[in-house]
RNA sequence: GUGGGCGUAGUUCAAUGGUCAGAGCACUGGAUUGUGGUUCCAGGUGUUGGGGGUUCGAGUCCCCUCGCCCACCCCA
């Protein structure tokens, strides 16, 4: 505990390890298992990539390229960046390989370790973990709607009630800017009312005053104009359908035009799926249309939608909702003596070739001490392999479940457990 | 970057400024020889995060430093 001279993971970054990982590990899988079902393939970017990947579609004045990116310099002098997050990865892959060649809509997921230097805090971390996904070359508010769709099979599926979906459309080109003057105009006469913060984003990124939690900014911006009356009509219709077909989907959610996403390359859709349970950072999967990006990176004009779930806070809400379980080995083989300990090996690798989980006892412990671990680890069943059990060609077994136990003959242990296990 | 809280055994925590810093859990062994959990007995560990200061005396008070946690900011 003296820890100077012991390594220690860095700031705001963490083992993930049993019992845990398993949890990671089923979640993942249910992951895979679901998105695979909505068409959607995996696709691994490199973790680093090109500095400018990031800061031309994050946004140069967002918080995440403007203090949060590790950024390095490689031995040839060129700025590469740990990725942030994962869409900017995906888009240059997309455009790189020219997908946009193969039949529309692409769909893709990746999962994997993203960084920020952050100061940590619950729910935060600099190297935390996404799932997400990205479906390209659909415009069509039907897409939006299926990924939604698949966004709530799958949080449904990890037996997570009580979640908020939020939707919003922040509209497109045509429409922005007459909304961010209409806001502007709306707040230009009460700038000094506003929090020191607010007057910074009145300057800087208006639209999120519209998220502030000072109590006088939230009285302030009562009447302040909604960003889907400043829709256009290809937007105003686009977002009518989404709306309608959640209804249709039975997707229950809330439209909150207050809802501000941070990343720029944003167009039209935006959702969010928020919980109660997780303190100050409650957003555990976010997403939108980035209808632009995919032609910015050099592709062809091809409209895009995708979602990112932050897994920390997913692996969070899991373990709130019931308990888990860890995995425990289905057999534990207690041996007494030189040549049991040598039969034992023999049998293990017998019952681990079935796909058993074995374990065996300490070769020169107790009985005692090697059935008590064997009740530590939540064995299902133990082997008794002593010299009688040699002998008599009669093993016995015990299930500490009900506490029963019994015999049977050594060649028959593998049907035996598989049956029963 | 800003603010608040906390650092004592592997872990969770205790200890009016005053003997040798304790307890639960965990771990190991044992309670008639080859049977776990419950019970009983026995066993060990700390540079009290680090450094300095005040004091006859500091885990306790003060300063610095490092680390962790929470919140702001921002975001998954």
């Amino acid at each position: 505990m003296s820890g100077s001279e012991r390594y220690k993971a860095l700031k705001g970054m963490h083992d993930i390890m049993p019992p845990d990982i398993y949890l990671w590990q089923r979640t993942e899988g249910i992951a895979r298992e679901i998105f695979s079902s909505y068409g959607f393939q995996e696709i691994r970017p490199p973790v680093v990539e090109s500095t400018g990947i990031f800061t031309r579609s994050i946004g140069e004045n967002t918080d995440i390229v403007e203090k949060e990116m590790y950024t390095f310099s490689d031995k040839a002098g060129r700025s590469i960046s740990l990725r942030p997050e994962g869409t900017a990865s995906v888009v240059r892959c997309y455009v790189e390989n020219n997908l946009h060649t193969l039949p529309a809509p692409q769909k893709f997921s990746y999962a994997g370790p993203m960084f920020r230097y952050e100061r940590p805090q619950s729910g935060r971390f600099r190297q935390f973990y996404q799932i997400g996904v990205e479906a390209f070359g659909s415009p069509h508010p039907e897409t939006d709607a299926e990924l939604l769709s698949m966004l709530r099979h799958f949080l449904g599926r990890l037996g997570l009630r009580s979640l908020h979906f939020q939707v919003n459309s922040i509209g497109c080109p045509a429409c922005r800017p007459a909304y961010r003057e209409a806001l502007l105009g709306f707040f230009s006469d009460r700038i000094e009312t506003l929090c020191p913060d607010c007057r910074r984003r009145y300057g800087q990124n208006p639209l999120r005053i519209l998220d502030c939690k000072v109590e006088r900014c939230v009285e302030m911006r009562k009447g302040a104009p909604a960003v889907t009356d400043y829709l256009c009509q290809d937007c105003r219709s686009h977002f009518e359908r989404l709306c309608s077909l959640l209804e249709l989907l039975g997707i229950s959610h809330t439209v909150n035009p207050e809802m501000v996403r941070g990343l720029d390359y944003y167009t039209r859709t935006t959702f969010e799926v928020t919980s109660e349970n997780l303190g100050a950072q409650n957003t555990v999967a976010a997403g939108g249309r980035y209808d632009r990006l995919v032609k910015e990176f050099g592709g062809p004009d091809t409209p895009a939608i995708g979602f990112a779930i932050g897994m920390e806070r997913l692996i969070d809400l899991i373990k709130l909702s019931a308990e888990h379980r860890p995995p425990a080995p289905e057999v534990f083989i207690a041996t007494i003596g030189e040549q049991a300990v040598t039969e034992g090996m023999l049998l293990a690798e017998k019952l681990r070739i079935s796909g058993l989980w074995v374990e065996t006892g300490d070769p020169v412990s107790s009985l005692k001490s090697q059935m008590r671990r064997a009740d530590r680890l939540a064995a299902g069943y133990v082997l008794v392999l002593g010299e009688d059990e040699i002998r008599s060609g009669k093993i016995q077994w015990k299930r500490f479940a009900d506490s029963t136990q019994g015999e049977i003959g050594l060649s028959g242990v593998c049907d035996f457990i598989l049956n029963k296990a």
